[in-house]
DNA sequence: AAGCTGTGCAACCGCATTGGT
DNA sequence: GACCAATGCGGTTGCACAGCT
């Protein structure tokens, strides 16, 4: 497929900075279109802008826009990105539009330059959003292999969706979380249900599933609420974005480690599987309690009869884990 | 005060994807 | 299905600014 030309390759064409004179032609001819671009190539010459189209775009959809939101990121909005981005990845444009009023850009600006730093201050790789090993921990502080089981958690549900994650994906991962809190903080069974994932994604990994699942407005209600799936090393550290790194470290430290994962020259897809594999082999518990997981059961079965909410009966994501906790 | 360094962010660039013919 | 124009996306760059020496 031949890409096309760019008219910002045309000579005479303004590069740089724009200024008020040019945002104000850009807004006001926008606004005379009722807020309707139309072609954002044939833009600049209808509107007298000696632009490029794209660049015009971009100045309209992370700047000139006036449904965005200025000022420094929230608490809340800082947890959302890093729990989108443990699962979406580099999806900057995904991201943003579970964050009203965010452009793309500015979350992108926001991860390179603050929470990427943040994280590798707390031994955190921001790529597979796994512990480092101590030698790679930004402050040089020597940590124990803490290992979380939400993240993995996180890591099986996007491996069983094959790295291609979708909505339908990120809902049937915030979907069990909320069925992790329902049944309360019982480790054990958090564990195995994390080891119930992992197996899962294993089995899955290639397969790519993509399962039938929410409305838009569920999704979005769900992901802006305060339950949303967040990776384990956030779960553990209350107040995340205000709090001490120095602080947040110990605490991390601190926390026991059941398993530990050597992850050296894997690709990340790879590692996430081989620590999936690794703590599904080691950890799996049958000495767990009976009735959580008899609460849990209970609370999937009324799900099945919810229309547009999912459809577990097709999809063996749930399928595959329904089965295995009736097994125990 | 001048120079250096680090940081944050707007904007650019090139490839990927989408949609029309 | 092939082709092409238009748009979208993510990585990168460059500049302004602040803080430090």
């Amino acid at each position: 497929m031949g890409r096309s030309p760019c008219c910002c390759h045309d000579a005479g064409v303004k590069k740089g900075p724009w200024t008020e004179e040019e945002d104000k032609a850009l807004v006001e001819y926008i606004q005379r279109r009722g807020g309707h671009v139309g072609s954002w190539r044939g833009l600049p010459k209808a509107s007298g802008l000696n632009r490029c189209g794209k660049s015009c775009r971009l100045r309209w959809t992370n700047y000139l826009r006036p449904d965005i939101k200025r000022g420094n990121f929230t608490d809340d909005e800082e947890r959302l990105i890093i729990s989108l981005h443990a699962a979406l990845g580099n999806k900057w444009s995904t991201i943003a539009t579970q964050l009203e009023g965010r452009t793309d850009n500015e979350i992108k600006n926001y991860w390179n330059t603050h929470i990427r730093k943040k994280l590798l201050r707390m031994g955190v790789d921001p790529v597979t959003h796994q512990q480092l090993p101590p030698d790679q921990h930004l402050d040089g502080a020597s940590a124990s292999a803490a290992f979380f089981p939400e993240t993995l958690l996180w890591t099986a549900a996007a491996a069983t969706l094959g790295g291609g994650l979708d909505t339908g994906a990120i809902m049937q991962a915030q979907l069990l979380q909320q069925l992790l809190h329902a049944i309360g903080s019982n480790n054990t069974t958090t564990n195995l249900i994390a080891n119930l994932a992992a197996s899962n994604a294993m089995l899955n990994s290639g397969g790519g599933i993509v399962p039938n699942l929410l409305l838009q407005d569920q999704m979005n209600m769900l992901s802006t609420g305060a339950n949303y799936l967040q990776p384990g090393y956030l779960s553990n550290i209350s107040g995340f974005a205000g709090q001490d790194m120095v602080q947040q470290q110990q605490q991390l430290i601190s926390s026991p480690a059941p398993g530990t994962s050597s992850s050296a020259g894997v690709e990340p897809a790879d590692q996430h599987r081989d620590t999936a594999a690794e703590f599904a082999l080691h950890d799996v518990s049958p000495a767990a309690d009976r009735a959580p997981l008899e609460e849990f059961t209970g609370l999937l079965e009324p799900m099945m009869d919810m229309p547009g909410l999912c459809s577990l009966e097709s999809d063996s994501f749930w399928n595959d884990i329904l089965k295995d906790s009736y097994r125990f």
